[in-house]
Order: structure tokens, then C-alpha cells, then sequence
DNA sequence: TCAATATATTTTCTCGAGATTTTTAAATTC
DNA sequence: GAATTTAAAAATCTCGAGAAAATATATTGA
């Protein structure tokens, strides 16, 4: 039996400039310390991730795959806009296919996706414990995802996957802006539990009943945000 | 009443040398010209398209936003390779969102989407009728493609859209490729016609129920085509 | 005071050349 | 003859400077 992790746990270590600078834009815009809306001037960022100009643009056109930055032609780099409107279409259609990815995984699942499951909601729960600290919250932040990426990972389609981590790590920037406002809202170790119990049970249903609400529940809490409040900068 | 055609439909000329490439790249992929899994060598392919390096690396980069090009770092660009496995995901994935977004849009469609959708379909059938000569191949792709974002135009999830524009695009590459072996296969203006009617009619189950089997049809003509066929290219 | 034009500044976009890395080929060894 | 090592070739990756465009500022005229 194979006990490694999943292969999109493994976190590749980056192999150029590129990568590099993809990867450090793309944590500063999810993380917010690149402001929503906020202009990307190549010139002036070049210095920060101490890259070359072509370099830079080059990460900068990567991270519009993710929807992170746009681009219009002759007038540069943004980072994407939010809006309220923009996360309640994120999360419906999160909705719609992460239970489908759901049904699929929990149809076909077989013993070493059972123990992943089982081993990522330990992981999770162990992060939930000391949570309290910020120092931490980045450790729970990864282990929340994998958690969720384990929940569909027997699920075949590619497709759906591929779309659903795009869709994560859009939802993950909205989320964190309720974090600063309020930082253990809800009791999300038994949203996770229930979660897990109903899968490991195979209860199709009951797991796409609880999902559904535990992605809904996070809407709700972003749209208690300030609306003058959701396009600020965070930190540096 | 707005009686201009929908915003997706007017093709923005592209302002910068990058945004030229990566069409005529992205439109090299599509119908062939590239191969499946061939390698990018953009010192190669720079006096090709007429752009420096670091223009066409930028090119490269945006497509792989819509997964026609994957690169590995250090090793270069490859246009994406193709699979029956993949494009059954995708019909499946694109079955799915389309559906959905069919039924919302259905739902929610006002008077101009009705008006639009008639005149998509008229151009699409005009089309259709002298689709004799491979001349007119390139306009029927393109008001096939309208006629197809049209029907969900009122859908109001734009990630959905986004998703779907990613799917049709993806599909076409497959389409192309049975094509060249088959040109008349089916009677795909019936298709199109029942697919109108029950829209109009906001006969929402009909109209989801021929659309699953319309995309199905799609991915068994593909289904076709012998293996080794699959991974050529087309035309210089 | 306001609008329109002209100028100046900033920023984006683009290219070619040099440094690393990978790939290919030949040579050596067992 | 097969496998490893070494060397050459090719390709990728990276940077900085120059051309084109957009933005900001200043000027002019009513």
C-alpha cells in the first residue's frame, strides 16, 4: 500500500525566477497585502521580489490564470477586484461543484483514500487545537486546504479539480478578510468532523448536505464585512 | 432596448504584440497547426510569429491559463497533450456546467435574450446551408461558438461562464480533429433547432435533456478517430 | 472659473544579449 | 556490447535599456 500523501499535497519547491515571484505575488494578493483593485507597477515591484522587469510580467501573466490580477492592454496589471457579488457566485458555484466532486470521491474512494481522509482531518484537528496564536493560522490555512482537496481526491474528473482549486484559493482571499474581524466565529472542528464521519460512512447525501452549509457558512461571515472594509490593505 | 450583440460576442482587436501571439498561438493549437504535445522552442517560434523572447514567453504563459499550452520549469513550453480520457472529462464537466447554466439562463432570459438567441441561431443556420466548401469552416465554428454562449448568456454566474468559455475552447481543439474525417456527420442543424424551440418555449428539462445529448454526440464522433491519428498535426 | 490644448513625466511594452540549465553526442571504461 | 563519464551543443531563463503609450501637469483662451 502506497502511504505517501497525495500528490498534490507535495508542495514542489520552485525552480526559477518565475516561479518564485508567481508564488510570493500570489501569497501577498491572497493574503491581502496587495490590495484588491490596487495598480501593479512592474518598475516599482520589480525591486520588492527582487526580479527582472520581463521576469515579473511574466509571474504577472501566470496569476491571471488564477483570476488573482487582470490585465488590460496598454494600461498594465491589477489586482483583481472583490466584491460581495463576486464571492456569492464564487461560493454557489463552489457549491454545485465541489458537492458533485463530493458524490463522485465517496462513490469511488477506495482503502488509502479512506486512511488520507482520515490522517488530513487529524492534521486539521491538531491545528484547531492551538489555533488560538495568529502565529499558527498559516499552519491551519494549509491544512484546511488539504483537507478539502483530500475529502475529492478520488473523485476522476481532472477537470472539476482543476476548477475547484482555483475556486478555493479564490474564496480563501475573501475568507481571510472576516478572519481580522472576527477570529474563531464558528465552531468549524464539528462542521469538519461531521464532514468526515459522513464520508467515511459513504453517505452521499448527508456529506453534500453538511459541505454545502460549511461553504455557505463562510459567505455569511464575509458578508458581515464592512463594505468600506473589503478593499483595504492588510499589514505591509 | 439594446439591440447591439452581446458584450462576449464583439471581438476586441488585440493592442500589444503579446495579445497578437497569444491569438495567433492560441488559434495555431486549436485547429492543429501545433501538435498535441509538441514542444514550444520559443527561440524557434519567435521569428515565426514575429515577436522577441521574452514577448512570446509572455504569450506562452497566458495560454496556459486556458490549459493549451503546460510548461515545466526549466524545461521549456509543449502544447498540451490530448487524450480520449481527457476529452471525456471534459464533455462530462462541460455536460454538467452547461446544463446548469442552461437552466438559469432559461429562467432568467428577458426579452433581448430571446432576441439574441434568434439571431444567433439565424446566422449559425445561414451557416449551416453553405457548409459545403471547408472555405466556410472557420465562419460556422465561430457562430457555433456564439450561438452556444448566447443560450447561457443570461445565466448570472460568471465564474460558470468562465469555466464553460475554457470547456468550449478545449472542445473544439477535440471537435476538429473528427472533422477532417468526417465533414457532414450528423444533422446538427436539427440539433440546434430543437435546442432553440425549447429554450424559447422555457421548456428547461427539454432543452438540458438535448443539450447532454448534443455535447455526448461531440465526444462519440471524437470517440472515432483512430489513436494514432489523434497526436498529428494538421496543415503546415 | 472652467474647458481644451500642449507639454512633461511616468509607466508599459518590447527587444537583444548574456548566464544557467538541459539535452544531445561522443568518448571512455568495464 | 552496455553503461557510465565527459564534452559539446542547444535551449531556457534572466536582465537592462530603448521605443511607444498613457497619465499627470502646465499652459492658454474664453
Amino acid at each position: 500500500m502506497n502511504i505517501s500523501p497525495p500528490a498534490e499535497v507535495l508542495a514542489t519547491e520552485p525552480k526559477t525566477l518565475v516561479e518564485s515571484a508567481y508564488r510570493a505575488l500570489r501569497r501577498d494578493i491572497i493574503e491581502g497585502r496587495l490590495a484588491p483593485g490596487e495598480k501593479l507597477r512592474v518598475e516599482h515591484l520589480k525591486d520588492n521580489y527582487g526580479v527582472g522587469a520581463g521576469t515579473l510580467r511574466e509571474a504577472l501573466s501566470l496569476l491571471i490564470s488564477d483570476a488573482l490580477v487582470i490585465s488590460q492592454g496598454q494600461r498594465g496589471f491589477r489586482v483583481a477586484p472583490v466584491s460581495l457579488e463576486d464571492f456569492e457566485d464564487i461560493t454557489q458555484t463552489r457549491v454545485m461543484l465541489e458537492c458533485n466532486a463530493l458524490r463522485q470521491s465517496i462513490a469511488m474512494g477506495d482503502d488509502a483514500w479512506e486512511a488520507n481522509l482520515l490522517a488530513a482531518f487529524h492534521r486539521l484537528a491538531k491545528a484547531e487545537e492551538k489555533r488560538i496564536g495568529s502565529e499558527d493560522r498559516e499552519e491551519w490555512e494549509e491544512r484546511n486546504r488539504i483537507f478539502h482537496e483530500v475529502l475529492i481526491a478520488a473523485c476522476p474528473s481532472r477537470w472539476l479539480k482543476h476548477f475547484l482549486s482555483i475556486l478555493y484559493q479564490q474564496a480563501e482571499r475573501y475568507r481571510r478578510m472576516s478572519l481580522y474581524l472576527q477570529p474563531i466565529p464558528r465552531d468549524i472542528h464539528n462542521e469538519h468532523e461531521a464532514l468526515l464521519h459522513a464520508a467515511m460512512n459513504r453517505d452521499a447525501d448527508k456529506a453534500a448536505d453538511i459541505l454545502s452549509e460549511h461553504i455557505r457558512l463562510t459567505f455569511r461571515s464575509v458578508q458581515a464585512i464592512p463594505a468600506d472594509q473589503l478593499n483595504e490593505r492588510r499589514q505591509a
